[in-house]
DNA sequence: GTGAAAGCGCTAACAT
DNA sequence: ATGTTAGCGCTTTCAC
C-alpha cells in the first residue's frame, strides 16, 4: 500500500540507491548486468519515481505554469491544446491557472490596473510557491501587457498578447499581411466598392489590420473611402449597428463587399444585411477575421482569416522548454509571429469586371 | 537571488522554524507577540512556502489532476472553467493532462481498448509520479467508462461520462427529463406532427433522450410515429441527410416540427430545410440539445436544451475536495446528476390549434 | 508555548 | 563503476 521508493528498488536489485538513480536518469554509465537488474525490478514493480522528492532535490519541477486570462476566451483552448501537443512529447507537465477574467476584462482595457494585482499574485504563487520552471501567459486580447507582469527570474512566454518588456517573450500572430491578403482576395473577386467595419480603433490589431487593408487598396489602385468605414467594438452587436448605418447612409451606392475586422462583427453585419432584405453574397459580400468556430455554422459559411492558435501554443511551449535547456532555435528569440492564413468559404462573391 | 526559506523567516523573527510553521499553518497556538513578529517578516519578505518541500513532507500535493480526453471537445472547456471556479477558492491547484484524443476517438466507441493504455499511463503518472491528491476525468462523450480506468487508491471523479464501477464517482447531467421538457414545450406550441432525429441509437444519451420524448408524447396523448424517426450519428452531416430523407419521404404530410437529439444534427436539419426552400420556423420548427455556442449564431437562433457544464465542473471539484477532507455533502455521494434546462430561442413556432 | 532534530524520496558530490 | 551520505525545505514528534 505504501508507495514504492527508490530504496525498495535498490534493495530488490541488490544495488545502491545511487545506482538506481544513475540508470533512471542515465546520468552515469552503469554495468550492463546491474542495469538490467534495476530495469527488471522497475518494470516488475511499476515503480514511478516520486517527482516531488526529485523536484525538491534538483530545484526543477518540470512543470510549466499556464496562466490564462480566461480559458473561455476564444483563443485560449486551442492555444492550450497546442501547448499540450508539444508538452506531451516532453517530460514536462502543465499546471493550469485560469484567472477567469472574461467578465471583468470584457472590453475593458482601462481597468487592467485593477486586474494587475490578481495576475501578479497568481504569477508569484506559480513561480515562488509552486516553483514552476517557466510560465506561459495566455492572453485574451492581442495587446501589449508590458506593464502588467512583474519581473521574475524564469522564462515567461506571452501567447496571443505581446510585450515590449525585455524579460518576457511572446508568440503572436500576423495581422497586417493577413488582412492585406484577405483584402487582395476580395478585390480580385472583382469588388471595388468595399466598406470596412473596424475593431476598437486604438487597439493594435485594428491598426495593423487597417494597414494591411490600405496596402492592398493602394496596390490595386483603389482608395479607401472614409465614408465607407465604421468603427465597431469587436462585438457582434456593433457589426450589426455599423452595417445598418452603412446601408442607411449609402442606399444609393451600396458597397458590394464589407470587410469586418473580426468574425463576430462580420456575423453582426450579416444579420443586418439579411434584415434589410439583401442576400449574402449576391448583393453584398462579407469577410471576417479570426476563423472562429461559428464562422462555419453561419449561413453562408464565412470567408475569413485563420489565426493559427494551435501553432501559437505549440511554439510557446517549444520556446519555453528551449529557453530552459538553453539550446534550440528559439532559445534566444524574443518575439515570434505565427503566420495567419486565408480561409475561403462562401460569403464573398465573384463579380464580373465590366 | 536564492529563494527565501522558512529558516530565513525564523532567523529574522528570532524564533525556530517550528514556530514559523505553526503560525503559517495555524497548527498550534503561538504567543501573540511571536506571531506578529513572524507575520511581519513574512509579509515584508513576500515569503512563499515551498510547496514542493511541504508536499514531500506531508505526502499531499494539494494538486487535483485534470485528465481530459480532449480539451477541444465541446464539453471540456466549460467543465474545466467550472473546476477552476471552485478550485480558486481553495488551496488546490490543477495539473492539466490533455489526452488529445478527439481525432482518434471521433465517434469510435469501439476503439476504446486501444486508448485504454494511453489513458491509464497518464492516470498512473498523475497518481504515482506527480502524486496528485485526486483526479477529475473529463470525458468527451456521455458514456460509461467503467472498464477503462484502472483502480487507484485516490478519489477519482468522472465528469460528463459515468461509471458503474464502485471506486469511481461521476458528475453527469440530466437527459431524460430535459428531453421530456423540451418535447412538452414543442407540443405546447401546438405541434402534433413531430419528427425525431436520434443520435447513435445504442448510446445512453440517445436512449434516455428518446425516453423523455416518448414520455411527453404519451402524456399529451400523442404517439411517436416511427416513420417520422431517423437515426443520425450526432454529426451535422447526418442531420442533413436525415432531414432530407424525412422531407422526401413525407412530401405529402410534412412534420411541423423536428426534434434533433443534439444541436449539430439540428443545424444539419436546418440546412436541409432551407435547401428545400422551406422556412424555419414558419414551415418547420427545429429543436436541438446541448446549447452549443453555435446555437446562438445560426439563423434563426436555435431552441435547445442547455447542459450546465460549468456546474458539472464545479461540482466535480467540490466533490473531489470533499472526498479528500472527508466531510461535506458530497463526501459520500457517488453519482451526481446536474439538471439541464430549456433554452428557448427562435426555431420553434407557435401554431394555432384548430 | 516553543525548539531541536528526524525524516519525507530523491540526487550528486565525494570517496573508493 | 558504484556506494555512502549530506541535504533540498518543510512538518511534526518529542522533550522541555
Amino acid at each position: 500500500m505504501t508507495p514504492i521508493t527508490i530504496k525498495d528498488i535498490a534493495r530488490e536489485a541488490g544495488v545502491s540507491t545511487a545506482t538506481v538513480s544513475y540508470v533512471i536518469n542515465k546520468s552515469r554509465p552503469v554495468m550492463p548486468e546491474k542495469h538490467k537488474r534495476v530495469m527488471d525490478v522497475i518494470s516488475k514493480t511499476n515503480y514511478q519515481p516520486n517527482r516531488v522528492a526529485k523536484s525538491l532535490r534538483t530545484k526543477k519541477t518540470n512543470i510549466i505554469g499556464v496562466l490564462a486570462e480566461d480559458i473561455l476566451s476564444f483563443p485560449a483552448v486551442r492555444i492550450i491544446n497546442g501547448i499540450s501537443e508539444y508538452i506531451e512529447k516532453t517530460d514536462y507537465n502543465i499546471l493550469l491557472n485560469d484567472l477567469r477574467m472574461l467578465d471583468s476584462l470584457y472590453n475593458k482595457y482601462d481597468q487592467v490596473i485593477h486586474q494587475k494585482d490578481k495576475i501578479n499574485k497568481a504569477l508569484s504563487f506559480l513561480v515562488y510557491g509552486a516553483k514552476v520552471d517557466a510560465i506561459i501567459y495566455v492572453g485574451m486580447f492581442d495587446r501589449d501587457i508590458s506593464e502588467i507582469l512583474s519581473n521574475i527570474n524564469k522564462p515567461i512566454i506571452i501567447a496571443y498578447s505581446t510585450s515590449v518588456d525585455e524579460h518576457t517573450c511572446s508568440v503572436s500572430y500576423e495581422n497586417e499581411n493577413a488582412a492585406a491578403e484577405l483584402t487582395k482576395y476580395v478585390i480580385n473577386c472583382g469588388h471595388k466598392h468595399i466598406a470596412v467595419i473596424t475593431g476598437i480603433a486604438h487597439t493594435a490589431p485594428a491598426q495593423e489590420r487597417l494597414k494591411g487593408i490600405n496596402r492592398s487598396f493602394k496596390e490595386s489602385g483603389l482608395v479607401l473611402d472614409s465614408t465607407y468605414v465604421r468603427n465597431g467594438d469587436w462585438e457582434r452587436a456593433s457589426g450589426y449597428v455599423c452595417m445598418k448605418d452603412l446601408l442607411d447612409s449609402h442606399s444609393d451606392a451600396l458597397p458590394t463587399a464589407v470587410l469586418a475586422m473580426n468574425d463576430l462583427m462580420a456575423i453582426g453585419a450579416m444579420d443586418a444585411i439579411r434584415d434589410n432584405g439583401l442576400r449574402i453574397p449576391e448583393d453584398i459580400s462579407v469577410a471576417g477575421f479570426d476563423n472562429r468556430e461559428v464562422s462555419e455554422f453561419v449561413y453562408p459559411k464565412l470567408t475569413t482569416v485563420e489565426i493559427d492558435l494551435q501553432s501559437i501554443g505549440y511554439t510557446a511551449a517549444l520556446m519555453a522548454t528551449q529557453k530552459l535547456s538553453g539550446h534550440g532555435e528559439y532559445a534566444d528569440k524574443r518575439n515570434i509571429i505565427v503566420p495567419s492564413k486565408l480561409q475561403i468559404r462562401d460569403t464573398v462573391s465573384l463579380i464580373s469586371n465590366l
